[in-house]
DNA sequence: TTGAAAGCGCTAACAG
DNA sequence: CTGTTAGCGCTTTCAA
């Protein structure tokens, strides 16, 4: 009344399980016939192959191990269902772990990962992480890792992320094209790598269009809809003139938004916003709010990618233990996403 | 140069694997200075467990498959961040498996997921799914299965729901509460229960506070955005005085919200609205939408535990077979969640 | 082309 | 309290 094994189907047809193994994993040295047969037995008997013993026996499980911190964030939730979807398309499946933002999960997480032992991990580092010992460990026990959005390069693992200071640039340039000539920035804290390339990315677009940058126009928040509102109001003081402004994230485009519409300003009209990020909300917001989108499930499929060529590195044996190759870094377009709040004529 | 195994730190103690199991699974017949020797040496040959022939062995992998139609929908992200968060604490991870809607990709699921032997399945049924064999199969093998959301009740098997006879009735009463008297209603396909449920709820809370059901006041749309603004734009020019609505999802609510915006009609004051779902978008439009929370988090940790409840039945080997009780089903309150959309006089 | 034998790393009876 | 023995179900040499 237990599940059926391979042995009950070598009985059944008087033959061998290593017979019945191999004809099942489809081995070149099994006839047709026997294939055949072995196949419609299996499925008579309705055999199901136990992957546990396959996988403690090949030292392969086919299933990659996930680490973010948190499917509940809308981002991730994209990139895991890219993951999933190429992941399933070639025989793999994903063993999910949330690190909450917190260190001690993220070991945690690592640690649980490589005791199952999946066969590669695809990670995005969580905010707060004291060390990166665990993803070093990871390196060192030869299993593929990939890292995504949230990376270190000091790791020297294979990674994609989006161009964030080409998105600045864009999303600045797109302004300046629209005709806007006063083009303020908030920003977020600047120990944060892409929050200052994306103010870099704002600088240069203002550069390469002769336009002047001017301190005063920039403003350095915390990345909330609080904060975004509280720039708002600066840069609104500063009387410049300011006609137009680039948000570091969405939520700060948000928050600015809240604030002109609060104070009668017209938008667009009498400023133009654009925002980062794409977040689901962006479309439905009023104005709704040009955005860069960063391409979340592309990024997912590009993660699983990397880790498949990985493994077929790994399988190809490059046993020059520590290959002196640069590990290969996918940087995706950013896409520049238009809607009411940036345009300065009526959409057609 | 290979990894570590109780063998290894049998060798080291000259004792033997047995005892070295017995003591890093903290068993009670191995003495406390034996168990702390153990887990040193443990630690020192850097020693990790296999989980994979740990499980082979006994038959348990601590590992849960949770198959969604797809963790990009924020909800389910929200599901499956709570469902894996009590998870963890109880020793348990998780394997995610998403159907993306199609039949075909659930069965693939479930099938994968037996194969890996987890411990138990956590499943929201994907929308076309052609019938339920492979769910029924999965009670076939005794692998505990656990409903939310989507559920079959002719699957008997426990599950989670959030009641949403009584969200819409909690909706529809603060309408009236709020001080409205022609409340209309934008419902969704009555062949779909949850939309037949809400609409009871509506219905029943105008009885319920003596107030009159008009039919030209309700609604049949598809709950997309474009179905939203179509309807409300059917329910003003019925001219009925209506002066509420209350959508049967957010989306739908959006779309009225938009046209009502593009009619320049007031809101709230001329018409108040409340939606359904508390999607991401809509504390952020404007007026912020005043809504239902289905508590995906919350959902999930039940999930979580139901799941708990049928292993310890399943441990304690309740062996009639078939019993015959209903097997328990959690319906989750839902929230009233009070924005501007609704309210009468402006907030506080 | 098939089969015999060994063993992946662990746990669980049972005996001592 | 500790050790011996057996084996979970499968894959994989190697020999026939």
């Amino acid at each position: 009344m237990s599940r059926t094994t391979i042995h009950d189907i070598a009985k059944e047809l008087n033959t061998s399980p290593s017979t019945v193994s191999k004809a099942l994993n489809d081995h070149p040295s099994i006839s047709a016939a026997t294939k055949k047969l072995i196949k419609e037995t299996a499925q008579n008997l309705n055999y199901r192959q136990n992957r546990l013993a396959s996988s403690l026996r090949s030292g392969r499980t086919n299933i990659i191990g996930i680490l973010i911190p948190s499917s509940d964030i809308g981002f991730f939730g994209a990139v895991v269902h890219g993951i999933e979807k190429v992941a399933r398309a070639n025989g793999y499946n994903i063993l999910l772990f949330q690190s909450n933002e917190t260190g001690e999960y993220e070991v945690e997480g690592v640690e649980t990962l490589l005791q199952t032992s999946v066969d590669g991990i695809i990670a995005s580092i969580a905010k707060d992480t004291p060390n990166l010992d665990h993803f070093y460990y990871v390196k060192k026990r030869k299993v593929p890792l990939v890292l995504f959005d949230r990376t270190k390069d000091e790791l020297g693992a294979p990674s994609v992320v989006v161009d964030d200071y080409k998105g600045a640039f864009m999303a600045t340039e797109h302004l300046i094209q629209q005709g806007y000539t006063q083009i303020a920035h908030i920003s977020g804290p600047q120990h944060i790598k892409i929050f200052n390339d994306r103010l870099c990315g704002y600088v240069d677009a203002l550069k390469m269009n002769n336009m002047e940058v001017d301190e005063d126009l920039i403003q350095y928040g915390r990345n909330s809809i609080e904060s975004g509102r509280f720039s708002a109001e600066r840069l609104l003081s500063r009387n410049k003139g300011m006609d137009a402004i680039f948000a570091v994230e969405d939520f700060t485009a948000l928050g600015a938004l809240q604030y002109f519409k609060q104070e009668g300003i017209k938008m667009p009209g009498e400023i133009g916003m654009i925002g980062f990020g794409n977040e689901s909300f962006s479309p439905y917001v009023t104005p709704s709010l040009s955005t860069i989108d960063q391409q979340p499930a592309r990024m997912g499929e590009e993660a699983f990618t990397l880790f498949l060529e990985a493994m077929a590195k790994k399988a190809a044996g490059t046993e020059e233990t520590e290959l002196v190759t640069e590990p290969k870094k996918i940087i995706l377009d950013p896409v520049l996403i238009v809607r009411e709040s940036s345009v300065m004529t009526v959409m057609a």
